[in-house]
Parts: structure tokens; sequence; C-alpha cells
DNA sequence: TATGCAGTTATCATAGTTGATAACTTCGAG
DNA sequence: CTCGAAGTTATCAACTATGATAACTGCATA
């Protein structure tokens, strides 16, 4: 379970105003992570199992899947996992809040 | 304008069936920079003033919004560019079509 | 014609992601 | 308790995206 690892970071991201546009950009990330894991177990695959589909290893996936936010993921990456649990990627767009609420 | 570009490949990828599947996973990274253009002169912005926004050079715009397809962006340099133009993105996650039809 | 703007392409160095291996922690089953 | 499955973390090499500079095309316009 990562939950409990998911939650601290949000709260120490969190606990000071003066990060919280660091955040807006970090939160994407973990979101984007949040869902592969989500989608990898909806589709009852381990890590390892991708790892093999994807001709990679175990630990290359877990790095993909909490990588340490201070790394960002290619997009072809993010595809090829999601092409493994069995779905197409699309990036959409939304208009920016304002940075001033 | 690119759009003729952008014809002349899909109609090259799509010639024959048997790079149908390719065209698959090439198909999203193009409807992508699509998508970046398209922001981008909706901003009404030049790739020069995005990249005096991001801290880089036009040429590199140019090629991000144009790649070779056999180059694959980092998640947080299309974040940036989305930034630029006013969106946050969000990956979305869609079913995986049959790739027998 | 000539000038400037917008965008493209090529190139190289640098930075960063990914590949691969190994050791480690949890945790549940036996 | 022991064992194996699942996942994590660290490390280094290999690969590749990005930063930066420069030269180029096409186009509008004066």
């Amino acid at each position: 379970m990562n939950r409990s690892t998911l939650t601290d970071f949000k709260k120490k991201a969190l606990s000071k105003a003066a990060v919280n546009k660091e955040y807006q950009s970090l939160a994407p990330a973990y979101a984007l992570r949040k869902k592969l894991i989500a989608l990898r177990q909806k589709a009852g695959l381990t890590q390892e199992q991708i790892a093999d589909v994807l001709h990679t290893q175990k630990s290359n996936i877990s790095r993909l899947e909490n990588a340490n936010s201070v790394n960002s993921p290619k997009l072809s990456t993010i595809e090829q996992y999601a092409d493994a649990v069995g779905y197409d990627i699309e990036i959409k767009f939304t208009p920016k809040k304002a940075h001033n609420e």
C-alpha cells in the first residue's frame, strides 16, 4: 500500500502555503502515478508482469509508478505502460486556474 | 503552415495497412503536437515568445511542436509548454481498441 | 530588391530518463 | 519460523531529450 506515502507527501507539500505553486506542478505527476497503479491493479497485473510485456524489469516499473517526483517520464514510456494494461492515452488541456485566487 | 506536412504524414502512414499498428502508436504524439500548435496560435503567441517564457530557444519549441516522431518529449516538457500558453494538462486513459477489428 | 519576422533544421554538449542487476523490506501462505 | 511473491531502493551504464548556437527557408511588406 502506498496510500500513506501519498498522503504524507500531500500533507507535507501543502503544509506551507509558499510551496503551493510548486505542488500545483507536482500534482499532475502524482495524479498520473495514481492512475497507473489503479489501472494495473484493475487489470490484475503485477509490476513484474508488466515488465515482461514491455521487455524491461520490475524495478523500472516500480520507479515509474512512484517516482521521486524529481523525475519526469517520457510520453512514450507512459504510452507503453498504458498499452500493457490495455489503454490508449490522450493529453487533455484545461484552462489554467489563476495563480492568485 | 504545417497542415500540409501533417496531412502528408498521415497519408503516407496510412497508405499501407501493414503499418496501421505503428501509426496507432504514432498517432497520439501527432495529436499532441497539433494540440500544442493550436493552443499557441489561439493564445496569439509565437514560438519565440514561448521560448522566452520558458527560458529556452525558439528552435527547441519548433522541435517540440513537430518532432521527427522518433522523439518522445518528457511529460514535464509538455507541462511547461502548456503552462506557457495558459493550460494545465491531464493524461486521459481510454480502453484500447482491439488490434483486430 | 531588400529587410525583418516566424519557423525549420542541423549540430554538439549536457542533463536526465531508462535498462539492467542486485540487495532489501513486507507480507501472507505453508 | 521459513519461504516465496510483490514491491522498493540504490547504482551504474546506455540511451535520448533538451539547451544552445547558427544557418537556412518562406513570406510579407516597404
